[in-house]
DNA sequence: ATCCCGAGGG
DNA sequence: CCCTCTGGAT
């Protein structure tokens, strides 16, 4: 409900340090259009941009249009996309997701969160990466980089990455979400990893209540 | 054993 | 709120 004590006062910093860290921070994910990153960004839940990327040129080639992927066969389309995980549920959802672009989107990818995440397979993380890298239109996507460094930062204190998009939201003005939530994606590969966290390497590790200041060796 | 640009269903 | 779906990398 709250934010975290300071989270005002240290949001801006974080900003302004991840953007002389990341001028240019991109999406990792390989498209073209919005089809293709919509596509991309389905099967991106809980795998790698790595492992995604490997398997679209392949996909893409085979449909290039939402109406080809929505005509798939199913056997197929799993086969293509085996390697990224839940292959039988993404494919359900590619389906799902090719065939109501066609008959209630005019084939075309949708700019509006509430119609995106109507599409079979999207989410609000989805919805939200289609919108602001896409579309270039306000978006803040919490996968689970974004959640982690928020929490550590202590922005938020929501685990739920809904809650905690809402109190990212109360810190980040509408054209920074898309970019603020790139750029701490990269951080978060790089830096400020899951497992055992840089933090010696980190820019931000003095306003970061998280951080923790290894020793040298005993 | 844990994590990776989660979503859907109960 | 919880659980399940799934494979590859570290």
């Amino acid at each position: 409900m709250a934010l975290p004590r300071g989270a005002k006062q240290r949001a801006p910093i974080v900003m302004e340090r991840l953007a002389e860290s990341y001028p240019d921070a991109e999406c990792a994910l390989v498209h073209r259009n919005p089809y293709e990153l919509l596509t991309a960004t389905i099967l991106s839940a809980q795998s790698t941009d790595v492992l995604v990327n490997k398997v679209t040129p392949a996909l893409f080639d085979r449909y290039p249009t939402p109406g080809d992927l929505a005509g798939a066969n199913p056997d197929e389309l799993e086969m293509l996309i085996h390697s990224t995980g839940f292959f039988h549920a993404k494919a359900k959802s590619l389906l799902g997701m090719a065939m109501a672009l066609e008959d209630r989107f005019e084939g075309e990818v949708p700019t509006a969160l509430e119609d995106l995440v109507t599409l079979p397979g999207v989410g609000r993380k989805t919805g939200n990466v289609v919108r602001s890298v896409a579309f270039g239109l306000p978006g803040l996507p919490v996968d689970t980089h974004v959640g982690r460094l928020a929490r550590r930062l202590r922005l938020t204190r929501e685990e739920d990455p809904v809650k905690a998009e809402m109190d990212l939201n109360r810190l980040v003005d509408r054209e920074d979400r898309g970019t603020f939530s790139l750029r701490l994606i990269q951080h978060g590969r790089l830096v400020c990893v899951a497992r055992k966290p840089r933090c010696d390497a980190c820019t931000m590790a003095d306003i970061c209540p998280s951080a923790t200041v290894t020793p040298v060796a005993a």
